[in-house]
DNA sequence: TATGAATGAGGATTCATTCAT
DNA sequence: AATGAATGAATCCTCATTCAT
C-alpha cells in the first residue's frame, strides 16, 4: 500500500498550484519557470517533478483550476430561463460585461496569454487544449448565446438580413477585442480604466439586437 | 573587406533583418535569440554585433522596415479626399479590412506581439517605443477616422446619440478583435480562414453609421 | 545527489579551492576565471554556481583560507611576552623574515596581486577587502611591533632622535620592497635564490634598534 | 622605392605611442588592448599591425621611449664626479629620491606594472626584457652607486663589516619597496601622500653611510 | 518520497587578429 | 597603405531536468 495518500498528492498539487497562481500574478504565462514556482513554493527542485511532469503540465493545471473557481454557468442558466428572446441578448452580454470585469486579473489574462502561448507551440497547442476540462463561462455564455439566437430566429422571432454565420463573427470578434484590450489596460499598464466592459457589451447588446430585429 | 561602401552596409543589414523576419515567422518577438538570428543569416558569432548592438535592436529595426514596407498613407489619404462623410466611414473601414488582409502575417503579428513583449518588460517598452520611427498605417488611418466623425459632427452631419467616446471606444475593441482573430488565424492555425477581415469591416461600418445618423 | 551534509558542502567547496589554488599557481589573481576553476576542479560549467556565485567569492574564500591556513599570531605573541623591549625587535622581524620565506608562494603572490587587483579596480576593492576575515599575520605583526616600539619610547628605552612616524615608514617600505623582491624570486622567475628574507630582516633590525638607541 | 618614407612610419608610430600613452595613464599595463589604443589612435582596427606586431610590442616601444624621454644619465654623472666618495652616497640617493617622485606617474608606474606583467608571463618577460633598449636611469643610478661604493671599499674609504653583497640586497630592497609604496600611493590611491620619497631616501643614505663607515 | 547536486545545453558578448579590397 | 568586415575563441551565466542517496 502506498504511504502517501490520494490526499496527500491533491493537497500537495494544490499547494503548488497556489504558488505558481502567485507566480502568475507577476509574470506572464509564458514567461513562468519551473524555478520560478519551485522557489514560490518552497519546494526542493526535484521535487515538483513528482507531481508535475513539467511547466506544462503545472499551467494546465493552473487554467482548470481557475477555470473551475468561477462557475457562473447556474447564472447563466438562470438568466436564459428568465428571459424572453427579446431581453435575454441584452441581459447576457451584460452579464458578460461584469463577468470580464470581474475575472479579467485570472480568467482575462490566463485567456490572453494562454492565446500567446498557444499560439506560438502549435505542438504545445494540442497538448494544452486536449487537457483543459471545463469549457470557460464565458465561452459557454457565447454558445448559449448562439443558441438563443438561432432558435428566436426559428421561432421566427429574428429576421436577420444578415447571415447568422457573421453576425456570430461580429460578436466573437467584438469580445474578443473587449477582452484584449481591458486586460492590457488592468493587467498590464497602471490601471487606468478607460474602458468599461459592461458598457461596451451594453453597446454590443444594442447593435445585435438591431441586426436581428431589423 | 575594407572600407565599404554605405549601400554595402546597408545590404548587410537588410540581410540580417530578412533573416531575423524568418526567425520571426517561426518565432515570437520575445522567443527571438541573438543566435537564431545569427543562425539565419549563417553568420559568425560575433559579426553581428557590428550591425545590430542587441536583439532589441533588432527587433526595433524589424519593426521600422516592416512598417515602412507598406505606407499606405497616400491612399488613406486619396479615400479621405474623395469622398464625403457619408461614405467616407465605409471606404475607410473597407480598406483597414484589406489592409489588415493584406499585412496579418507581417504587421498583425509584430503588433501583436509587441503589445505582448511591451506590456511585460515597461523598462524595454520606452525603449522600443521610443525608436519606432513610422505610426503605424492602421493607427494612422484610425485617428483619421476619428478625425472625420468629429468633423461630421461638427458640421451637423451626425447627429449620434451615444457620446463620441463611446464610440470610438467601439470601434477600437472591434479593430483589436478583428485583428486579434485574424492573426491567431492566420499567423499561428492552420490557415483555416473562417473569418474574412474585410467582410467584418463592412459590418462594421454599417453599425457604426447607423449610431452617427440615428 | 541528496541532501547532503554540511561537511560534504564544505569539502567541496575545498576541493573547488584547492583548484583554484592550483590556478593561482599558473595564473594571477586578476587573470583567474570561473572556466580555470572549473576545469582545474573537473566540474561541469554550471555546478560551480551552487557554491560560488563569481570569480570574486571563488578569490575572496580562496584569500581567507590561505590566511587563516597560517596563523601565527600565538607564536608571535609568545615573542613579544618572552623578550625585552631591546632583544624584541629582533626577535619579530627575524620572525617575520621566516614568516615571510615561508610564505612567499601563497600568501605573498596573493599581496602583491592583490594590492594590484585592488589598485585598479576601487570597485572591486571594497566588495573584497569587506570580506577578507583574518588580518594577515604580517600586517600583524607590524602593527604589533609598532606598539612595541611606542611603549619602548614611552619608557624611556629608546630614544629616537628621527620621529617615529619616519622610522615606520622606513621599516614599512623596507618590508615591502623585501616581500616584492622575494615574491618575483621564488614565484615568477626560475628559483634562483639570490636573497634571504631572513638575513635581509637582520639587516633591518640592527639598522632599527641603531636608530631607537642612538 | 616606398611611397612612404621612413619618416612618416615613425611619426605614426610616435602618434599611436602617444595614444597608448593615454590609455596607459587610465588602465594598467596588463590590461591595455590593442582596441583601446587603436580607438584612443583613431586608427583603423586592421591598421596598427603595419606599426605594432601585437600589444606588447607596444608596450615594449612604450617603455623604451618614455625611458629614453628622462635622460638623467648626465646628471648622474656630475653627482658623480662633483663629489668625494663620502657626499656622493647621499647626493645619488637624494637625487634618486627625487627622480623617484618626479617620475612615478610614467616610469614608477611602467615599473611597477612590467614587474607585474612580466611575473606573470615568463615567456613574455624574455621577449620583452630583450628588446628594452635603455636601461632606466634609476638602475643605472644604482649601478653607479655600487660602483662607488666597490671604489670607496678598494681604496680603504670604506670598512663594512657587513658584506658588500648585503649591504647591496639590503638597498635594492629599500628601493624597490619605497617604489612601490609611491607607486601605490601616486598613482592608485587618492594621492594621500603620506610618503615622502626623498625623506626616506636620506633616511637610507645614512643608514647605509653607518654600514660603511662603521 | 524527497532532496538537491550535477549536468549540459543555450544564450550573450568581447576582442585579437586576419585578409580581401 | 589603409580600411574595417569577418571570424572564432573565450568567457560568463541561467535553467530544466536527471538521478544517486
Amino acid at each position: 500500500m502506498p504511504k502517501v495518500t490520494k490526499e496527500y498528492i491533491n493537497r500537495k498539487r494544490s499547494e503548488i498550484l497556489e504558488a505558481a497562481f502567485t507566480v502568475f500574478q507577476q509574470k506572464t504565462l509564458y514567461e513562468m519557470t519551473m524555478l520560478d514556482v519551485i522557489k514560490q513554493a518552497g519546494l526542493s527542485k526535484g521535487g515538483i517533478y513528482r507531481y508535475f511532469s513539467d511547466i506544462d503540465d503545472v499551467i494546465i493545471e493552473l487554467i482548470n483550476r481557475e477555470t473551475q473557481k468561477k462557475d457562473y454557468r447556474g447564472r447563466i442558466e438562470k438568466i436564459i430561463n428568465n428571459n424572453n428572446d427579446e431581453t435575454v441578448i441584452e441581459e447576457l452580454l451584460c452579464f458578460l460585461g461584469r463577468y470580464i470585469n470581474e475575472t479579467v486579473d485570472t480568467l482575462g489574462k490566463i485567456q490572453f496569454e494562454l492565446t500567446v502561448l498557444i499560439a506560438n507551440h502549435p505542438d504545445k497547442a494540442k497538448k494544452i487544449s486536449s487537457r483543459l476540462t471545463e469549457q470557460e463561462n464565458g465561452q459557454y455564455l457565447i454558445e448559449s448565446l448562439f443558441q438563443m439566437i438561432i432558435e428566436g430566429v426559428n421561432k421566427g422571432e429574428f429576421k436577420p438580413e444578415t447571415s447568422l454565420e457573421d453576425i456570430f463573427s461580429y460578436i466573437r470578434v467584438y469580445i474578443e477585442g473587449v477582452v484584449k484590450v481591458v486586460v492590457l489596460e488592468k493587467c498590464y499598464r497602471d490601471g487606468q480604466n478607460s474602458i468599461d466592459p459592461e458598457k461596451m457589451m451594453m453597446m454590443l447588446s444594442r447593435t445585435i439586437i438591431g441586426m436581428l430585429k431589423q
